[in-house]
DNA sequence: CCTGAAACGTCGACGGG
DNA sequence: CCCGTCGACGTTTCAGG
């Protein structure tokens, strides 16, 4: 999908702040309310706008503890079967298949180190993983979105 | 901070849609929508909720390649030094300092392998990066917020 | 915590560039 | 096509109980 300069603008607006009224949004991008609102039903039907969320401070919930884990598994199950398997665990946090030779990286968050070895146990339950290789994160350094619009996209 | 069920049915609601009114949050909750409005605004205030924002597809805004680069740092440059030299880089999505042999560990976005090359050699450029290891994402398989408390918390 | 009333935001329909 | 204006309806946000 195509983006004019001003549906990025309320892409951005609406990233600081993903409850801002359309008005509000309207009086910094130079629209009206409804104009505004036309142009975001329209980027959220394209899928360019995947949704809206609350952001949450993991450790304030109590998920004190979060690490990567690679995954090395023989065979090469398919992406699909690897969603379906991980996603049911709730302590993965993400997952995406990648280059190298681990077969997938996961992100994971737990109430502690104890919770954490309970869920690589279950990890390397699944029949085709034969072992995983964990980096702890330390110190949360930033985490942003990039919603900008890259000028050749 | 301490959460009563109430504030994790809420925290859970607006993590899936982060636009619904207090008052539909309410109906789903069992509150008035004034009653969830002051918690949400206790929430935020607390720091529980950090904020809220737009979820953007980074693929349908031209950022089509995704990797994970390791850091490997002469000396132990300091995490607030790390954050301010990283935060710089608007490819470079999150960062965290990390247990193992590499010192940090990075998500970065960018619009295609050639841009990425071109990120990986500014972070080179950085004088206590002696060098870095790429993992390039092939398949994103699912990505979520972990919105639910931990009992123990 | 709830209720009620005023201010505000949303969202359709309509007409102009 | 996209914009703006208007008006009805729903939501927010006070105050007071």
């Amino acid at each position: 999908m195509r983006l004019d300069p001003l549906d990025e603008k309320i892409i951005q607006a609406l990233t600081r702040d993903g409850r801002r009224s359309f008005a509000a949004v309207g009086a910094e991008v130079g629209l009206s309310a409804p104009a505004v609102k036309r142009r975001v039903d329209r980027l959220v039907a394209a899928g360019t706008i995947t949704g809206f969320t609350a952001v949450v401070d993991a450790a304030a919930l109590g998920w004190t503890t979060e690490a990567y884990v690679e995954l090395y598994c023989s065979g090469q199950p398919r992406p699909a079967l690897l969603a379906q398997d991980l996603e049911r665990l709730p302590e993965v946090v993400s997952a995406c298949t990648v280059t190298g030779n681990a077969d997938a990286l996961l992100r994971i968050r737990t109430a502690g180190v104890r919770h954490f070895e309970r869920v690589l146990q279950r990890l390397t339950e699944l029949d085709y993983v034969t072992h995983t290789k964990t980096t702890l994160v330390l110190s949360p350094l930033f985490e942003r979105a990039r919603s900008e619009a890259n000028p050749a996209g």
